[in-house]
DNA sequence: TGCATATGTGAGTGTATAATCACATATTCA
DNA sequence: TGAATATGTGATTATACACTCACATATGCA
């Protein structure tokens, strides 16, 4: 492994961390309706603002999201739509797992 | 947000977080090419045996990696092609954000 | 100006993760 | 059987992360 690749992998990894939370997932699940403001975001997520602001921006340092401000709110946008069909693979392995843990109970 | 969308943005995110690693991501990048075993895919990555051994079953638990037994060695393989697809939408983001950094230089 | 609302951030705490070392197990081959 | 090789795992440590609370800032409006 060389050095560029491993900046490469690097800066991927950050990117990757930054969606592979459950909330953050559930943001990016609110946000492909259209962008929202962080109080209708922490509203719908179920947590508290402030820690709702800190995931926003980790997605928004990575680049996943962008952002704007209107009045007193800011209006947070996805910024990357191939990451929803990213997320439909997840999906798929998802559900590869649940089938295959299906098969093991039921050969118990 | 209700209570199966939870359920399944933290079991999407544990398959997120298990390839959201610079070493696991070097990983894939080596076994999109082909099979390999534990002691090949550490040498290639350049860590020790025992922390490969680690990043791959992660991995193998989440779904996103196979594994077989051939006489001594491990052979583990890549499970999930469309990962693929999105480690290049990922490269996408990287690009973007790269360049807007070059802009932000620019301007200065 | 004074007050309410929306947002972000420092400090503190508990938990999770990664890396290393030592060691146990399993397989092959002489 | 005994040595060599490949792999996985317990214990330990250092580091990173998520969450909460309190507070500061910024904007809009009466």
């Amino acid at each position: 492994m060389n050095g560029s690749n491993q900046k490469l992998y690097e800066y991927q990894s950050e990117i990757i961390q930054a969606i592979g939370h459950p909330v953050r997932l559930a943001i990016l699940d609110f946000l492909k309706n259209g962008e929202m403001c962080v109080c209708d975001i922490a509203r719908k997520v179920g947590h508290e603002r402030s820690n709702v602001s800190r995931h926003l921006s980790v997605m928004l340092k990575a680049g996943v999201l962008g952002v704007r401000k209107e009045g007193l709110k800011m209006i947070y946008e996805l910024k990357t739509p191939c990451l929803l069909n990213f997320l439909s693979c997840v999906s798929d392995v998802v559900r590869n797992r649940i089938e295959e843990d299906a098969k093991v109970l039921k050969d118990l």
